[in-house]
DNA sequence: CAGCTAGGTTCGAAAGTCGAACTCAGCCGG
DNA sequence: CCGGCTGAGTTCGACTTTCGAACCTAGCTG
């Protein structure tokens, strides 16, 4: 059990947890992976208050999963347009996974609301654990954990200098 | 474009954002999958507040991720313990792309902090979009969405009755 | 029977979120 | 040139959530 006593304070899903955690902000990524990537659009698909989708925008701009780019279509006015980065789009498992676990738990009875298919073979997309050697993972019970190299022991309050 | 119309309020990810997306939650879930049970062993690894532990573990017993158990050793009091559903544990996935997208844009320098590997063959484990054809996906751009059984058209202002 | 521990609950203060109103710039019709 | 419209925010006071610290309760233990 000694893997218990590792700090969890730079774990990376913590980590990620601050970023992505916050509200709206898996809600805004989802939509604009679907393709809605301007400020009213986002506030209108997603009902949040204009000053919680600002910040959230702009968070996510300066900590590189969104970059916003102004265009002009001729005859109109400068519009902005906010795009995933690879950083963003590289989130994507995660919704999935999330996707998946709402549809199998949390869906309408008569089905999901959204279906993702494979664009080559029109077959269900779902997100699958596997271990290098390509073998796939049922369960967590089929997982070791061990501390890596950014691991740090955990800080007691019973050991003096 | 037209999946753009779609309301999103009945979207599986938004049903999982609001029950997983609680502060706290993804954490919690992630200390009970290392072994840690007890609300006071949560409380010392999390650092959060008593109030709000126990409110989230209460959540997450009612929505039927985590159950109650209390034992009894001989000789020492009952002690409540929070052990994992399938459910729960149907979650598992989705830490794995939490800990995955983190370990490559968030973590130290020197490494992750934690190594997860299969238990059968020492390899790394990580989460990964597949077809039920079995193609492996790549990017999000490889993937159609459509409307499902429980879609619903988004409520507009301008159709009168 | 006083003290300790596990597992909470309660409380006022601090932080976050809300909707509504306001700002600002560029385009458009008159 | 003037008033209005639209996109993209910012500001503001009300409301809600989260915080840390203190308190409570059972069941052991000396």
């Amino acid at each position: 059990m000694e893997y218990l006593d590792q700090d969890t304070s730079n774990c990376s899903v913590g980590r990620a947890v601050g970023l992505v955690g916050q509200s709206w902000v898996l809600l805004i990524l989802r939509d604009v992976t679907r393709g809605i990537r301007r400020f009213s659009d986002l506030q209108d698909h997603l009902g949040v208050s204009r000053s919680v989708l600002a910040d959230r925008l702009g968070g996510l701009v300066d900590h590189g999963l969104l970059e916003l780019h102004t265009y002009q279509e001729p005859g109109a006015r400068r519009r902005a347009e906010y795009v995933l980065t690879e950083k963003g789009r590289d989130l994507y498992p995660l919704l999935t996974s999330l996707r998946q676990w709402g549809d199998k738990y949390l869906a309408d009875p008569e089905g999901p609301a959204l279906l993702a298919t494979h664009h080559d073979c029109g077959a269900p997309v779902r997100a699958r654990l596997v271990c290098d050697e390509g073998h796939v993972i049922g369960a967590p019970e089929e997982v070791d954990r061990t501390p890596g190299p950014s691991a740090r022991p955990r800080p007691t309050a019973d050991v003096p200098a």
